[in-house]
DNA sequence: AGTTAATGTCAATTATATTTTACATTTTAT
DNA sequence: ATAAAATGTAAAATATAATTGACATTAACT
């Protein structure tokens, strides 16, 4: 299941694929496949989307 | 840093932490290791953990 | 005291998250 | 129409989450 929760709180920061890679310590291909949703992020690498893009983890994470 | 968040809501349903790795589907010794502190689950176990005891991400993995 | 359930912890192995490199396709802009 | 940026995807390698088995300690109970 994608994440649409994190494409879209993303595209509303106007932040490409790469940029959020970068600010969150990963590579673009690991955001890349969150958001494509098939598989299976670490607790402290969500978190550490949601403060870049200044959400929670209910609201980018919880189904 | 430990997890006492998730500790206390345990102890509130008076689950023991194999109870609560048999619902969850992983180890005593993740349960275990997770509450301790010194590692970084992933978020389908983190969610599969919030739904057994009945509380959501934000409440028992945010800091 | 003695017994049992629960917890803390460790070493070795397995499963899988993440990286790296690379290329194709789609969007966005000029 | 063309170039550049952004995205989608894949295979091989690396890092680390999670398992298994084992033993010691603590808490709860009779």
């Amino acid at each position: 299941m994608k994440n649409l929760k994190l494409k879209a709180a993303r595209a509303a920061m106007d932040m490409s694929q790469q940029v959020l890679a970068d600010k969150t310590g990963v590579s673009r291909q690991t955001i890349n496949a969150i958001e494509k949703g098939d598989y299976n992020p670490t607790i402290k690498l969500c978190t550490a989307i949601c403060k870049v893009l200044g959400k929670t983890l209910d609201e980018l994470f919880w189904e």
